[in-house]
DNA sequence: TCTGGGGTCCTAGGACCC
DNA sequence: TCTGGGGTCCTAGGACCC
């Protein structure tokens, strides 16, 4: 083992503050805002999808975590309540939470539905007090106004300010000013530090680096030798030296957009995966279309019950977000992929490659014509959906096949009634032949 | 450690061109 | 066709994040 080489780690006080905040429980937070009688009982949300999205903190005393089957949480806790997931009610908390933190800066960058990191280098005259008074205000007036609370850390960079919003959960305000970096880095394993995952904390460890201070310590030179560009950043940040900007631009354009469904049991039946497969791409297209971007190219993945195997990536001819003039290219991603007598258990889909609608391009050979109507004819499939709801007008090719209306029986949802109707038609989806069917 | 469904960015290597 | 050097573009895969 290499002995760990060290570096002073001085900094002046506050050359820059960059404040992390962090939500505690959000999703349980607001249905317990929202429902003030669950105040102090165990609350689970993630009850659509059977395992625990969040869980309030009377649940986590409890020993209840992230990703826990539903079913092992009434062994634990068999007093919980559990939800479902509401993300309208947490959007708009999450909307509100963002505007308070703007009346303390301008400089906001929403990181995520329930993290922002604010900038308040130099914010101190206009408020009379320290950084510290200023980020206890943000999170008072969070907590009256929205009856939720959070996690605040600030430092030199967002790395260590992420560091001390996670040190002390919930309610917690930690403060690390370039003095106190050591302490905060000295017990703390590397795996722990934002953008260092289980891979290069093993890689690491092999040169007696465990702790994000022994990482800080070692000198640029190993750093530079050992390390590609994303890590190297870290290391700057854990040393006090910003180098992540806080962005501010709302996160507008996708670069891609993927749909995945993993389905239980595991099937064999070719119809069935291939019909899961275009139901997912007509939420991939959906999403897409809201968005108005277009795919330049589609990668199809089928995934095996080892979740072995990774996908095809197929180039299209013309930017797309309608699954008519997708299905084709779906079909031969999926016969590239799909292996007979093969159990299956996800597939899935990525939009990859987006562009504006806008810049779409008619190519020289298309008829230019029938793109148009295609157009109005998907305008007024967004319409209804918006409507009655998403999948009120479904592609034949992703109605559901026999054995979905068991595999989903066995989910306990309601029965497809629609299943039966659609006998026969396989012939003409295979001939990719746009079949609209409308439920009722 | 994986759960499950989203995403992003970086790097290495190959194809292709001059 | 290979020689040699250089550049750009694309893609697959890895690693990480919430």
């Amino acid at each position: 083992m290499a002995p760990v080489e060290t570096q002073p780690l001085t900094i002046s006080s506050w050359p820059q503050a960059i404040l992390h905040l962090d939500a505690d429980a959000f999703f349980a937070s607001c249905e317990q805002a929202v429902h003030p009688e669950l105040k102090g009982r165990p609350v689970i949300t993630g009850k659509e999808r059977g395992i625990v999205a969040a869980a309030s903190y009377e649940a986590k005393a409890r020993g209840v975590q992230r990703g826990v089957r539903l079913s092992e949480v009434k062994k634990l806790c068999p007093d919980a309540v559990i939800l479902p997931s509401d993300y309208e009610t947490y959007s708009l908390f999450s909307v509100r939470m963002f505007e308070i933190m703007r009346r303390f800066s301008p400089d906001v960058e929403e990181y995520s539905i329930d993290e922002a990191f604010v900038d308040l280098t130099g914010l101190r005259r206009s408020f009379h007090g320290s950084y510290e008074v200023i980020a206890e205000k943000m999170q008072q007036a969070i907590e009256t106004e929205l009856g939720i609370t959070v996690s605040i850390g600030v430092s030199l960079s967002k790395v260590l300010a992420k560091v001390g919003s996670k040190h002390k959960k919930p309610n917690g305000l930690t403060m690390i000013s370039g003095r106190d970096i050591h302490r905060y880095l000295q017990g703390l394993p590397l795996e722990k530090v934002w953008g260092i995952g289980p891979n290069t904390a093993a890689f690491l460890r092999k040169f007696g680096i465990t702790t994000a201070l022994d990482f800080a310590r070692k000198d640029l030179r190993f750093v530079e030798q050992h390390l590609s560009k994303p890590y190297q950043e870290v290391w700057h940040e854990l040393n006090g030296r910003s180098v992540y900007p806080v962005v501010l631009e709302s996160k507008s354009a996708y670069q891609s957009i993927s749909k995945a469904r993993t389905f239980t049991p595991a099937s064999l039946d070719e119809t069935f995966v291939f019909a899961q497969l275009a139901k997912n791409l007509e939420n991939a297209c959906i999403k897409a279309r809201r968005y108005k971007l277009a795919a330049t190219r589609l990668v199809v993945f089928l995934r095996t019950q080892e979740f072995t195997g990774s996908g095809v990536e197929i180039k299209l001819s013309r930017a797309t977000a309608y699954p008519v003039e997708l299905f084709a290219p779906l079909r031969e991603g999926f016969d590239q992929t799909y292996r007979p007598r093969t159990l299956y258990r996800q597939t899935g889909v990525v939009l990859a490659g987006l562009i504006a609608e806008s810049a779409t391009q008619y190519g020289l050979f298309d008829d230019t014509a029938k793109i148009e109507k295609m157009g109005r004819i998907y305008d007024v499939v967004d319409q209804l959906s918006e409507k009655f709801g998403k999948h009120s007008v479904q592609h034949a090719a992703s109605l559901p096949t026999k054995q979905q209306a068991q595999h989903e029986g066995a989910r306990g949802d309601a029965p497809q009634r629609t299943a039966s109707l659609f006998k026969g038609e396989n012939k003409r989806q295979r001939l990719g032949l746009p079949l609209l069917h409308i439920k009722v």
